[in-house]
DNA sequence: GTACGTGCAAAGGTTTTGCATTACA
DNA sequence: TGTAATGCAAAACCTTTGCACGTAC
């Protein structure tokens, strides 16, 4: 029923622990790699996936090209640089409604606050 | 230095005008080759990206499985169905800011809200 | 022994690109 | 006429899937 804690699976839970780099699923892959060599993309797919719906992780819509995965599952938002696609993470509680009048009996279970800008470094 | 305006950019930019169903890529390319059997795909992504750049169009990366695009440009909010992917407007003004000591020389040039939920017909 | 995970490769879906042709300004 | 747009096909990219093999309980 649970997770069953593969090698592979306990290398991608200690690369995702604590991370605040809101890493693709390529950049897991690669970092993963490295210490497992056989290490395949439907395992790091595979991993995210089952983590996600278990509401360990958080797959993010932010990054046009790509989606990005965050551990931090606690409710937070995020700034984006447009020039270099880094996310950083906005810890706030914004406490926002649909205006009534334009809810029209959608129920709403999440919100997601997206600041876009340019960093420090991209200047 | 203006676009020019073909028969195929003006039955993109009529299809557009006044849409409110954040249409995608093959939804636009779907709707205007019924008038223009020839349309290609290369004529819909050259023209929505060059309205883009010109800020006559936003480019939504609300739905995780493609680009969704926005004729409105006036600042506003979204509400998704995570079940249909239907994209309902939201116009509120939240006056939102990046606590100052998280924003870091963060330059903020934009502010988006996602509200996630169920739409009616979706139940 | 059975159910689940892994890894490889192939397939699927979306978006981009090269290039010859055509059309606009 | 010269520059830009079109249309087709192929390529590029990201993600998912099928399947044979392996591993854990």
């Amino acid at each position: 029923m649970g997770l069953k804690l593969t090698p592979q699976r306990m290398a991608i839970l200690e690369y995702l622990e604590g991370n605040t780099e809101h890493p693709s699923a390529e950049t897991v892959y690669r970092a993963v790699k490295q210490r497992f060599p056989t290490m395949s993309f439907a395992t790091v797919y595979n991993t995210l996936e089952r983590l996600r719906e278990r509401g360990g992780l958080l797959e993010l819509t932010i990054d046009p090209s790509r989606k990005r995965y965050d551990p931090n599952t606690d409710p937070h938002h995020h700034l984006i640089c447009l020039k270099c696609k880094r996310i950083v993470d906005v810890k706030a509680d914004f406490k926002l409604n649909v205006p009534e009048e334009q809810r029209k009996d959608f129920k709403v279970t999440g919100t997601h606050v997206e600041f876009y800008g340019v960093c420090p470094e991209c200047g």
